[in-house]
DNA sequence: GTAGACCTTGACACATATGTCAATGTCAAG
DNA sequence: CTTGACATTGACATATGTGTCAAGGTCTAC
């Protein structure tokens, strides 16, 4: 398919795949006439990009570990990619904590409110 | 206090605190000499700024909604500062949602690696 | 009074992901 | 052929939080 087609259906603009693609995160054929061919699995890896990157992990982890995670290589290819998805785990893990703590800040300040608020 | 002393017991460079002041986030007295004081309990603004911070929310979204969840203003204010600390409730657990399942990306990728590992 | 640690403001710099614009090529439909 | 939608590259711009540096005031201790 082609770049607008993949944008439309991942809600990811055309700047932004061009630019996972120089970074390495994503691959394309390219026709004839110099366009962009994408595989359809290629949809399913810009999904998990957004997932990542909604996840603190920058352009430059993913591209790393993304082929790895699409099965594109096999047994975790070497000890250093495997360091780093258990390291961005990890990190992932402590900011979900962060996170829940702040959820919880929020929630609380909201019952409080409530609970004063006029007329209750 | 004064300000290297609250950047020693936050962890947070003189410099993001005058920022974080400059953005309302934080207050403070001013000595004759025109250094900062800080009151003690900018030190748990401090760090509930940086679990907000860490949680995706912006400086001025946290400068909106702070003096509520500090308690320094009561009933939550007014709409619209409820309606943003609903929002920002609301952004942060669905972050944690995404989070939730990149943690299950990588950990599936780990098992999978482990399992093919040679000599496993 | 001078050294050293601390404070002040302001300006400039950086990283990161993405928007935007320009100049241009491709191609299907009329 | 021209129009319109889509593609290409490259350059410049933006937002955000923070680092860093400069030029200087303050205060303690020797």
């Amino acid at each position: 398919m082609l770049i607008g087609e993949l944008a439309t259906r991942t809600s990811v603009s055309t700047r932004a795949l061009r630019h996972y693609e120089k970074l390495g995160l994503l691959h394309s054929e390219r026709g004839e006439n110099g366009y962009r061919n994408y595989a359809e699995k290629s949809v399913e890896s810009v999904k998990s990009i957004q997932f990542l990157l909604s996840s603190g992990l920058n352009l430059a982890t993913i591209a790393e570990i993304l082929p790895t995670l699409m099965g594109d290589r096999c047994a975790l290819d070497n000890d250093a990619v495997r360091a780093a998805i258990e390291r961005e785990s990890g990190k992932i893990a402590a900011r979900m904590a962060k996170m829940a703590h702040s959820h919880d800040i929020l929630s609380k300040a909201l019952e409080k409110g409530l609970l004063r608020r006029p007329g209750t």
